[in-house]
DNA sequence: ATTGGCATGTAACCAGTTACATGATTCC
DNA sequence: GGAATCATGTAACTGGTTACATGCCAAT
């Protein structure tokens, strides 16, 4: 029951139809929370079954016809529960950094193209928080920001995505001029 | 099959028992791959069925008997494989930060103290990580670490925690000085 | 004409978590 | 005497991944 809570904080943003949430999670959420579309629309039935949601058929012509989801008090009550939950400590699982622990006795090179690339992808993401960040403050302040929104949960966990992608910058960076000096130095 | 990577990867640093490899993994890898004894203990036989380590077992006095694992040459390919496969997007998934996004409709107080909690553990997690770094370069400067050690993997993944955990502690400080100020501005 | 976006699902499989279970030894 | 450590496992459950499946519309 984890990416339930995913969900109904995503849809504290309000409604959205399984695609949309697909998207939302990509564009914001993923930071911390992944999640496929089908595990999305198997998780949104479950969650309609249990009241915790509640859909909103939409006729659209042109289009297929869509189911806009909203939180019910019930939802709201269990991600008020959810905040209140004692935490359990994060798990981490990060494929790159098994590989760069194996690098001594693995494939030197594809883990170095491996860093790299994470590279690349850190620093797109990068792109797209500042991009998310200055649509939020939209000219505002930091301060002013924090002062006058209503909510601030979005904000700070989009701080934490930038913070970690400029330390992924940074730390692949590092890996990957220690790696390529120790390849063209052979023992 | 996720977790026999890392266990291949554990294993590059010698022989270890189950009850060895979940201390291994509790100090070292943990940093970015989570794993319990339980977990341990059943991908470790099926390993050993495969073929990819052998066991020696190691007859104890007024101890259980222990059985050593070892990496065998087909454990060394698959390691090297491993290494070899293009990367998948690292999944993240944090509960922390799914309470801290939820936190505009959730219970505020509740997740300040998770954060708090957090930053604690973090800063616990970044005192053990530079005492396994200072461990490592036993007097060296990182440089001559660098130059001599044989292997740089597990230098660069604790090189990866510590970043992490800096980051995570300024952000929770940040976080939470941002939370506190809203707690006693209620709107 | 083909790619990409909109829109939703099912089924089979694989991996991870939690609870249960045991038993001796050493340290405080 | 009780807690922590050494040492290993089983069973039941929950959650997540991958592959398969469909079909229309808009834009290039």
């Amino acid at each position: 029951m984890a990416l339930r809570n995913a969900v109904l904080a995503a849809l504290l943003e309000g409604e959205a139809s399984g695609y949309d949430l697909s998207k939302r999670f990509d564009a914001s959420v993923a930071n911390f929370w992944m999640a496929t579309p089908q595990q999305l629309y198997k998780e949104l039935e479950r969650m309609e079954s249990q009241g915790l949601i509640e859909a909103r058929v939409v006729q659209q012509e042109r289009r297929p016809n869509k189911r806009l989801y909203s939180l019910t008090g019930a939802g709201q009550q269990a991600l008020h529960d959810f905040t209140a939950e004692p935490p359990r400590p994060t798990a981490i699982r990060d494929e790159l950094l098994v590989k760069v622990q194996a690098v001594d006795g693995g494939d030197a090179a594809a883990v170095r193209a491996a860093i790299a690339e994470h590279l690349e992808s850190a620093r797109a993401k990068l792109a797209r928080y500042d991009l998310d960040r200055a649509r939020l403050l939209a000219g505002r302040t930091e301060e002013r920001f924090l002062a006058e929104s209503e909510r601030v949960g979005p904000y700070l966990t989009l701080m934490r995505g930038r913070a970690f992608e400029k330390e992924n910058i940074s730390w692949a960076e590092r890996a990957l001029a220690i790696l390529e000096q120790r390849s063209s130095l052979p023992a």
